[in-house]
DNA sequence: CGGCATCCTTATAGATACTG
DNA sequence: CAGTATCTATAAGGATGCCG
């Protein structure tokens, strides 16, 4: 029996995966996952992050039961983010994904150079079976 | 040594983790690891998706050598695509948090509404050693 | 069938300033 | 320190139509 299908539109998995396999999610888990943080540290830790963009993933973070918000009364106020049981057990899947970017990056790098320079004489590549390969023109990608 | 560095700025594998922790990446490239599939039946499959965000996803995992595109010379054209080794290696890891949103999504749904009715009367939550706990603001998120 | 081009409507991000 | 508020720029997304 499946009860949620992250494959249906209309399936609660699919919210939830939409906050995971967000740009920041993994990064800033992780973060928190190594050892409890504070707001401005994390800021600096994951370059490029905005305050505005830190707070709203720290947020949805926290209604989602992976991390924990701890206020304590100092002067000035002392926030501390750390990860909770739940979210522990998520952040060491994606840290896995991150180690793969990490790994793999060189093996993308050059299929990106092979593709973008295929693309110039893409007619001629013909595989043995009569398909053509990498036929995909380059457009504009960031 | 660690050449390269995810929390770096301007680290190519960054853009790469952004290719990565897409919405929808995950799930395209686990249904064309499973089996080489067609283009509109992957848009069949992935429910919620357009053509051209299928298309443009499709674009970006073939030049990240992902993902292979191979056209038979059919009338009408056919065209199929299927998953590289590196691709693989990949989408194995990726499978592993879609089921993590499946299996989780009760824990996270229970979180949510916890949080979300902790928010009414947040300011008496004090833990033991005086610091307050979960005090964000629900806010707009969809 | 397998897309790309176009238009148009929302989001989302970034920068900046300000508060308890 | 730890954010919120506001404004703007840019882009992402959806709908539609067309073409090889």
């Amino acid at each position: 029996m499946r009860k949620y299908d992250v494959y249906a539109e209309n399936c609660p998995t699919r919210l939830l995966l939409d906050h995971i396999a967000d740009k920041w999610t993994a990064l800033v888990l992780w973060k928190i996952s190594r050892e409890p943080v504070r707001f401005n540290q994390l800021r600096r830790d994951v370059e490029g992050i905005s305050t505005k963009v830190l707070s709203q993933t720290l947020k949805r973070l926290g209604r989602d039961g992976l991390i924990l918000r701890e206020v304590f009364p100092t002067v000035p106020v002392t926030v501390e983010y750390s990860i909770t049981p739940l979210g522990r057990t998520l952040s060491e899947k994606l840290s896995t994904i991150t180690e793969w970017a990490e790994a793999n990056i060189d093996a993308v790098l050059a299929a990106q150079d092979r593709f973008d320079r295929d693309c110039a004489c893409a007619d001629n590549a013909v595989t043995a079976n009569g398909a053509k390969r990498g036929l995909i023109q380059p457009a504009g990608m960031r």
